[in-house]
DNA sequence: TTGACAACTTACTAACTAGTAAGTAAAATC
DNA sequence: GATTTTACTTACTAGTTAGTAAGTTGTCAA
């Protein structure tokens, strides 16, 4: 038998890249068994239900998530640079495709999908949310940024606000999502 | 026969709840004729497919806005109380049932949608895109709203942030969507 | 060399999907 | 009063869906 090195993964992957693109209710086993070369079964073999494979996709994510702004690379930056970090996450995926944000995607098929679904994505969202409002709070108190309210308030208007600039680049095109982080910028950034 | 009365307008009423709460891709004909208490064929008597169905929501909804845009409730308000009219209608989906923005909802599904939707999608979004630019731009004239970059690229801001915090709110709560509409508003108005 | 295990395939099911064709009954129109 | 139209129902199809059970084969460890 030709074995594809590490499927699990590899499904992983095209799992992501559906949700991002299509959305929880938009794909189905076939389009990942297809394009992976093997049957509906096989995709069963390592994950059961869509459930398990969806909330697989989001655990990794939440783990990557964690590894990155842990790392040196991100840590080590400073408010400013950090936050251009995050916005070039959002930028990457309309850049790959007109991909939307996982959690932008699944809260918008919130009451569609399953329960244990809806627990990982309120994890993701949460560790995201902790972390902007952490960096916008360090950049406010070294002078960097200036913003009325509080950075949990400014954190979710950054955060809501890029999710949905993916979405609307979809009707309208790239330079809204660009207009919307250059905005977001000017909002936050001393002159 | 015992007639309901209006039954094409019944229909609309459902889907449109039903594409802001399950999403294009996450109700059938099924929940409709449940609801009213028809067959399904009744319902593509009305929509013959769901495509139709979708557009002619839609389509409503951009008469709808319209309407409101153009009547002197909204009309002649200042810029500020438009403003708070925007983000009403916003705060009214969040109460009703935690239900989000039609556009987001069908952006965020964009690529498993029909494409005639998309182009409804697309007009529906660049109408309300126009209005909000044009209320950012006469309240910065009358020296009510105070922002950097262009009218448009704030309206964008706006618009997504919303749009995002109503599916955010669905995983973290509805003080989430609050907090953003309060930051949007200190973001904007003169103190 | 054998046996266990991982990673599949084949073959299937039950439920649901959008959509259609033909028939029916009430109501509006002529 | 006859005919057409409106708003359905009944009955159906073809395709897709997630999910399962049982069998197969290559790989690896003892």
């Amino acid at each position: 038998m030709v074995k594809i090195e590490n499927s699990k993964r590899t499904i992983l992957n095209l799992a992501e890249s559906l949700l991002q693109d299509k959305g929880f209710n938009g794909f189905s086993y076939a389009d990942i068994s297809s394009q992976l070369g093997v049957k509906n079964a096989a995709i069963h073999y390592h994950f059961p239900s869509k459930e398990d494979l969806a909330c697989a996709v989001i655990q990794r994510y939440r783990e990557r998530f964690k590894l990155w702004i842990n790392n040196s690379r991100v840590k080590d930056l400073n408010p400013e640079e950090k936050l251009n970090w995050f916005f070039s996450i959002y930028s990457n995926f309309r850049a790959d495709n007109g991909k939307v944000c996982l959690v932008g995607s699944l809260e918008a098929e919130f009451n569609s999908i399953p329960e244990g679904l809806r627990k990982e994505v309120e994890g993701l969202n949460k560790e995201m949310l902790v972390w902007l409002e952490a960096t916008l709070n360090e950049g406010r108190e070294a002078g960097a940024f200036q913003f009325n309210g509080t950075p949990a308030s400014k954190a979710a208007l950054i955060y809501s606000s890029v999710q949905g600039a993916l979405q609307m680049a979809r009707a309208l095109g790239t330079k809204k999502f660009r207009d919307v982080v250059e905005q977001n910028k000017q909002d936050v950034l001393v002159a």
